[in-house]
DNA sequence: CACCCGTATCTACTCGAGTCAACAGGCCAG
DNA sequence: CTGGCCTGTTGACTCGAGTAGATACGGGTG
């Protein structure tokens, strides 16, 4: 039984806590906590040393639990998309993580398939697991709000061109960019431009859409077919199939994403047409997909790495008080070879 | 006046604990974590009832940070990933996200972008969000097992072929994989057959290659040439380049990963060479990428679903105690037109 | 009627870290 | 030599939830 009274330097008791630290250190636990966030009061030198080398000695990390318990903040931001397997949304989610990790968030993600009820239940279980922050891209063109508001977390709604009032919302000009990426294509000489669009799960009308006819109109042409289908390569290859087979077939074709673009580039050589020459194509998001599809993706390019700061920097913005507000960023033209230009 | 004895319907003070259910259900803390868990002591159906309906009134969350603090276990797992912008590792993310979720678990992730020190510092980070486990798609061939070890948190590695003694891996058979791809070039009557291979930080020799070797000795072929580059669309396009300048031309080339298929489809494109006519090609992945280039690729297929869902089976399962294992799993090769099937 | 027992509930301690009020000691001015 | 002050350090309380151990109650048995 007293053999049992020494006190055996820390048999690798699994977890190393403050408590073990401020016993090797032989300061109090305060001291430790001090050092370790450079704490709201200073520490000698000296005593700041030993600490280094206890914790250093033990392999001390401070149980984030406990810190998110005390401090009200898990340091935690949420992410939920459709698809991380998209490659639009990874190249954000890639984004979005580097912003967070750049702050000290730690990235939580979840996939919604799609699926109303999925994005709701990866909501819900956000907030109870106490994160910062919550960053959406909705399955739906209007997201249902009430999710968010009956979770109060701080959001940043994301592709969302219009403005919802009272929350964090990000989004590129999707008209803008699809009018200049279809003014790229008149200016090739096409006169009938077809649109291959995408479709979400709400009815609401995309902005690519009006772009798209508003630099028709501009240029004094006819509106060419429109083709509805899903965001993704078998959507718009099915949309390419029907575009072709158009009674009035056109000549070049702007899809509302890289992805659909490329499914409609293999509709296209299917066809044995070659592109650009007998079908000129132009897309949107600026992938890095569409650099190596063959030909090279015409694009129009969404800032992302901007976009994912933005919207992480609203949401650290949020938990200080700021108060939320819309943000458009505009796109640019990627010209590649699938246009018409060498 | 009793207009004191009504409890004050909780004013909106921002989060509501259990103590607010508890007071006002009219009962005390415990019970209402009992309710919630359906703890460890039973409750009377009325006094079950009352507390369920005050969480309701209320909105009561239970505080996952608490819960964590005091479980030891934060229901959370943590994916690395060099990089999830890589179509293959979107792919298994969603994978495992899904795994996850079906067992309750979130998933966090970090990007180490080929960098060993991020790696690191992503796994460190993870260990002190004590999350219950992490999978690590290691930079490294053989990634170095001290952080896991001194994080002391159960792991799953992924992509090991080699079976690393004390952690759970998992990984398809490269070799196996490689042979199959090589051999079905070599029935298009293939003799002369280029290697596209991918490098990690490290030096080990990959499993693909010793398959593409293989399959040539066996069907008495001398070797075609090898052209080492990263495993993306860029690398790809490169070691494209340098195989077609090479002194004996390959008329067939084996790519380590679909990313690298596609960059070297573009070089081959560009030096206007038929694809399969003039030059064969098969890759390694089964990415959905892989479906939509031009021509589609034969590539051999990873299961990545069952990968994911083996890979959090196994953390759960070491929470329990299970012992670490090292799982290999098979691949199947899709044929589809860049080998030179129609 | 006293006793025991099972059920339902409550009290109180715990997890690990942040931080404030209190306190020790050293130094200098008066 | 004393008083005041600054610096460095500490003890103790707190965050919210899980749960063991104590307690209250009601009913059945001897």
């Amino acid at each position: 039984m007293n053999s049992m009274t020494t006190p055996a330097v820390q048999a690798s008791r699994g977890p190393v806590t403050r408590k073990d630290v401020a016993r090797y250190a032989g300061v109090s636990t305060a001291v430790v906590s001090y050092v370790v966030n450079g704490g709201p009061k200073k520490v000698a030198p000296a005593t700041e040393a030993k600490v280094q080398d206890a914790i250093r000695v033990l392999g001390y990390r401070p149980n984030a639990a406990a810190r998110a318990l005390k401090l009200g903040s898990s340091e935690t931001l949420g992410l939920v998309v459709p698809d991380i397997s998209n490659p639009f949304f990874a190249l954000f989610s890639h984004a979005v993580e580097d912003a967070a990790a750049a702050l000290g968030y730690a990235l939580v993600l979840g996939n919604s398939d799609g699926n109303l009820a999925k994005e709701r239940r990866n909501i819900r279980n956000l907030a109870a697991r106490q994160v910062d922050g919550v960053l959406l891209a909705s399955v739906l063109f209007e997201p249902d709000l009430e999710v968010l508001e009956t979770a109060e977390i701080p959001s940043v709604l994301l592709n969302q061109e219009r403005d919802a009032p009272g929350f964090n919302s990000i989004g590129v000009d999707l008209a803008a960019g699809a009018r200049i990426a279809v003014e790229h294509l008149i200016g090739h000489g096409h006169t009938n431009i077809g649109l291959a669009m995408g479709t979400n799960v709400s009815g609401a009308t995309d902005g690519r859409e009006v772009g798209w006819r508003e630099a028709l109109q501009e240029a004094g042409l006819p509106e060419g077919p429109i083709v509805y289908s899903a965001f993704t390569r078998p959507g718009g290859y099915t949309a390419g199939q029907r575009l072709l087979a158009s009674v009035n077939r056109p000549t070049a074709i702007f899809a509302t994403s890289d992805m659909q673009a490329i499914g409609l580039l293999r509709a296209v050589h299917e066809a044995g047409l070659s592109v650009p020459g007998q079908m000129a194509v132009a897309s949107f998001d600026g992938s890095a997909e569409s650099e190596y599809s063959w030909p090279p993706l015409t694009t129009v390019e969404q800032p992302v790495a901007a976009m994912a700061e933005a919207a992480v920097a609203a949401l650290v913005g949020a938990s200080r008080g700021e108060k939320p507000r819309h943000r458009i960023f505009p796109t640019t033209l990627h010209v590649r070879q699938s246009c018409g230009c060498p």
